[in-house]
DNA sequence: AACAAAATAGCACGAACGTTCGTGCTATTT
DNA sequence: AAATAGCACGAACGTTCGTGCTATTTTGTT
């Protein structure tokens, strides 16, 4: 048969999977404690993945559902206010804890670099995507003047996601919320200083 | 008597748990994979240090006396100049694999962050002290009015310290060099324009 | 050359890991 | 009412982990 309630139990899991994976990681990430927190059985929640690394894909892909929202922006709004607005909903994500150790895909970036296999490959596609979509917000505000063009659209998102991630990786260690503040400095600052002549 | 080849074969330890704890995180050195690579028992690698925690530590400490000499700068330079020196250092050191699996407290910060303990604490010690000898410099360039004082030091320090962390992190996720070109670019462009009247 | 001390190896432990398997519930279908 | 399929459970698997003990080897000093 189909799936009527594994597919709500899935879900469920996999809410908690990203919880605990964005504090542990996603190799601390273990099914005994996954299961214990959600009051399974190991092999209970095991047998909605068939392995680890499903597991791990799966909670990747879920935490991307819960964070590329913050990619999208208004249509109406000009190519210049859809950067800002990207950017705006970006920091607000990490800001606000949206999930409760960081960024799940920065720490999943850190620990899974030097590890070839299928999920980093998942990862790195989404990453990029993320990277890909900051991109084109510029290049498309390059295009309508409204960005300078003295500066690749890469060497732009490269710097201001720099400061994204910065931000989320000093906020993590020393828990003080005063990097935020730093990071969206220097974000408008420099959305400031790369402003064209058009809006 | 002291320790007269305990040291030797304990620096000999190290230097390989720096390698893997590069590659592996500081929770991925394992006993086993660090006696085995060291052809020494597992019982004759631990008993150097008594803990895992410890290991971890000392393995630290052996990777800040490999980079801090990063830190430093030629005396009879300008403040301007022993800035740049420390940042083309510093580009480096991440550039030439020093540590094969990149910057060893970099990926220990990810992976300590949400952990509190003895070893987060010492960690977060050294990052502070590298971070806290940006500033300084820093500050230094902008007394001598030879970086301009519209910007705090910290947020100056801030945002060149992301180029190296993003840089970093991009590069060992993807292996594509070509992010320490721009890297540097966005920090000497940054150094350009911070630069003051007096040099 | 002999001896005490220090350094390493050997072995075993309890715990945790991912994974597999057989077994009961609890619905849905026949 | 009987048969079946979907889910979750508990137990156990083989490994690996960090750590504690006890020999054995290696070292430095007489």
């Amino acid at each position: 048969m189909e799936t009527p309630k594994k597919q709500s139990t899935r879900t469920h899991i996999l809410e908690k999977a990203v919880q605990i994976a964005s504090i542990e990681g996603l190799q601390g990430l273990s099914l005994n404690s996954l299961a214990q927190s959600l009051s399974m059985s190991k092999s209970g929640v095991f047998a909605h993945f068939g392995s680890k690394e499903e597991l791990q894909i799966a909670t990747l892909d879920t935490a991307w559902t819960i964070f590329s929202p913050c990619l999208t922006a208004p249509p109406d709004l000009s190519a210049f206010a859809q950067l800002q607005h990207l950017l705006e909903q970006w920091l607000h994500y990490l800001e606000s804890e949206t999930f409760p150790g960081g960024c799940v895909f920065m720490s999943a970036s850190s620990e899974l670099d030097g590890k070839p296999g299928i999920v980093r490959d998942h990862l790195m596609q989404l990453v990029s995507s993320a990277v890909y979509t900051l991109i084109e917000r510029i290049r498309k505000a390059q295009e309508t003047q409204q960005l300078v063009t003295s500066l690749p659209a890469e060497q732009m998102a490269f710097e201001l996601h720099a400061f994204l991630l910065s931000a989320n990786l000093s906020y993590q260690l020393s828990r003080d919320k005063q990097y935020f503040l730093v990071a969206r400095n220097a974000i408008f600052r420099h959305l400031e200083e790369w402003k064209g002549l058009n809006p």
